[in-house]
DNA sequence: TGTAAATCGATATGCTATAATCGATATGAA
DNA sequence: TTCATATCGATTATAGCATATCGATTTACA
């Protein structure tokens, strides 16, 4: 088996390597350990080594890995080296700010075309096509599209799930702060600011209560 | 300790809880089970239990927890009834979308107001005040903020946060896809989008590959 | 009033992720 | 050529988290 079972947790870790390796100087070293990669990212040296070990098996004692050689590692891993379509429903402002986003590209993606129910514009300032709900189905199925990224309020979140999985899509990028319900074969991965705000949240309180003693 | 240490995947949890208590019809029933809740959102009833129980200890047998009290509890654990005031730095498409999120109130945290470079404007479309970032340390010390909201590519990211953090602040949402290097007292909560794309990515590379066969 | 059903809370088990340790290997200098 | 050092990879240990099981409690219904 070439793919052995990665766990989420490296997964979610190697875009950090890879971005940091990305903005490397390109003059710089050729070179780069595991230690140093380790120490720049604040993390463990011993979790690095193992994390590229999953994906890469260049790595020399004394020297460290060969940093282009790393980098196409990764990505192909994450399958950043071939190009995933992707389509948005709910054209309002953090759609908008999603489809504007330039850094999608390195990263495999491509939002091809967004939807709403009642679109305000017919292609957005990037010149990607705005286009009614009712198009979406036949979209997706001609362009056999994947992937669907859904901006749209809570309200109407589960709505365009089920749609959108009637559709064939089979990756659900969900920016609504509701649960979804979906079949087990379809993946979905919550965006949820609702979380990350209860950690800070918590840390301050803490953090206040620190103060005060 | 005042509360018994709470684990950090809790902790994300109880905002999904909280959700959709709210989101219960009002006069519907006024008692919730935790068994209820778990098959709702499609997990372990004796999870949920667990997690109820580190910030509750209204459940009664037979009845299970009463609803309102219960949002109570988990909105104060997470400190949403006390308001956090936080700035924002970098009023792009995504800086602005952020300050027209209404739901923000619901978790207790008001954008006072945004900074940039090079403003474009005098204020955002709901009315909050834009600033040139020169003005940012003023206003961080007399309005005493805690939390820094960034949004700027990720070239400045780590100017912003040193900029912020000698404001005195005490915690950080990071939009920028870079690690921020800040001292151990400081949160730094990461929204990176590129984890949540990576998780897709590779999703979908297994799907493909399933199919083929 | 008594019994059954349902739910809670606590304890115990298993698993996964993280951290620590140890040996192996290649480089560079003596 | 040899030895010291830095780094990798593998193995083992620890810890944290999720899941399963069990008894206790309370309500509903006969």
């Amino acid at each position: 088996m070439e793919t052995k079972k990665i766990s989420k947790s490296v997964l979610k870790r190697l875009p950090g390597y890879l971005s940091y390796l990305k903005n490397l100087p390109e003059d710089g070293v050729a070179h780069i350990s595991a230690t140093a990669l380790a120490n720049a990212l604040g993390m463990g040296e011993v979790q690095v080594r193992k994390d590229l070990a999953m994906v890469s098996d260049g790595g020399r004692p004394k020297i460290g890995y060969l940093r282009e050689a790393l980098i196409e590692d990764i990505e192909q891993f994450l399958g950043y080296d071939n190009v995933t379509d992707a389509v948005l429903i709910g054209a309002g402002k953090l759609g908008q700010a999603l489809m504007a986003y330039k850094g999608f590209d390195e990263y495999g993606l491509n939002i091809m075309a967004a939807f709403d129910r009642k679109p305000e514009m017919d292609k957005t300032e990037e010149g990607k096509p705005v286009y009614n709900i009712d198009k979406l189905t036949h979209f997706c199925r001609t362009h056999k599209v994947l992937m669907g990224i859904i901006t749209v309020p809570a309200e109407g979140a589960q709505e365009v799930a089920d749609l959108l999985i009637a559709c064939g899509i089979k990756a659900i990028w969900n920016f609504a702060p509701t649960h979804l319900d979906v079949p087990s074969n379809i993946l979905v991965q919550n965006e949820n600011m609702a979380t990350s705000l209860a950690v800070l949240s918590v840390h301050l309180q803490a953090q206040m209560k620190e103060e005060k003693k």
